[in-house]
DNA sequence: AAAAATGTAAAACATTCGTTTAAATCGAAC
DNA sequence: GTTCGATTTAAACGAATGTTTTACATTTTT
């Protein structure tokens, strides 16, 4: 058990636990029990359990922010090589493709999408301020991309579409693996491919509407 | 004062500071330092803190899902008259405008609001399965509502649509208050009549879309 | 008016929390 | 083999939590 072994047994442990419990329920004991770790190594390693949380995210968001940053790269590049603006539907699914592929690469990641869904909704400050920070650049990016593609919207309405377009991206991938009473005939969305198939046209369409 | 009083001075304090820090977070000597209340209070009159979360869900979910109802009512009851089905826009419209009302209505519905945005992502039972409890006949009624409007989608497609708008709706409502990094030239929407002219578009344009 | 029920008050309950301390253990460099 | 820094361990700390208890006040009932 070298040095990093305790630090990502920590993280590891916390990101599963917050998941489950969120973080004021869950307790530095219930980590360190869970990673197999001394109580006081949280302290020792990160300084306080607001620390951890910010550990958290910064280890999983920022490789899934680039991945997503590198998609929307490809389609503006794509788009000038070929002497047209971007397509709305691209832009979109160069967003969402990199949150799935994150969220089928393991559990790890699946429980930290539960963490980023109670994120923004979050009281805590902390939690909630770090994942603006994170996320506003991102978010600024696609919206410069999307001006473009959608041209003939005003600003304003081209943030607010944009913005109800993620906000049933993120609700709804959150909620994925949470269990809800599904009417009877209806089956939760099993593979990546399904949900991007019915996603992307309904958020396409209104992002794209005349009025 | 009479006995009622103390048990909506709780109600009252507990709904607006769970709004601003969570559930867990808030403590029953804040509440009933608030309230201007015994710390037993709470004990007495709601039995426990769980149960203190499920009456004010009750206060406020129940009168607001009464309205949204009586608003599909009347969508249904308009399209059977003139014989025709209900069209999509309307029936959104119809679950949209008493949740505005009801935000419009004060501090208080306002802060509540707020809770509402956490409960589906919440990771305690209690909150979660009230509200889902709540939330799930309506749905249901709307869901039915939409599969007659739209019939020529699958029961898979129109529920997954409905699931994609209600993020929307819920997620743009709630974070209404909260501070957000807004870019130039982009501001919140101020009053519900805003916020629906935009929203609305967007959502019936996905709901509709050939695919 | 007496008695019973209902609500309020202050205090203490046992637990749990994040954090700190100080000693013990380990690993490598010299 | 010793030394020194890094890490782990066990124990304790003070503070804060939900809840209960006991006594007191108030209202309602008989």
């Amino acid at each position: 058990m070298s040095q990093p072994a305790t630090k990502q047994r920590i993280l590891d442990a916390a990101e599963q636990l917050f998941a489950e419990g969120g973080f004021h329920h869950t307790s530095l004991r219930a980590i360190t029990t869970k990673a197999g770790v001394n109580l006081a190594a949280v302290n020792y390693h990160f300084g306080n359990k607001e620390a951890l949380v910010e550990a958290i995210f910064e280890r999983r968001l920022c490789p899934l922010n680039t991945a997503r940053r590198q998609q929307l790269d490809a389609v503006r590049d794509r788009a000038r090589a070929e002497g047209r603006a971007p397509g709305i539907e691209e832009i979109l699914r160069a967003f969402i493709e990199p949150t799935l592929a994150f969220r089928d690469a393991g559990p790890g990641a699946r429980a930290f999408i539960s963490l980023v869904g109670r994120a923004l909704s979050e009281p805590d400050g902390v939690v909630r301020g770090t994942f603006i920070h994170h996320m506003q650049p991102l978010f600024a990016y696609l919206l410069e991309l999307t001006r473009v593609a959608l041209p003939q919207l005003s600003p304003q309405r081209t943030f607010w579409r944009l913005f109800f377009a993620l906000s049933a991206i993120g609700h709804t991938i959150c909620l994925l693996d949470k269990p809800l009473p599904w009417p009877p005939g209806v089956t939760p969305l099993q593979d990546s491919e399904a949900l991007l198939a019915e996603i992307l046209p309904f958020l396409t369409a209104g992002m794209e509407v005349k009025e």
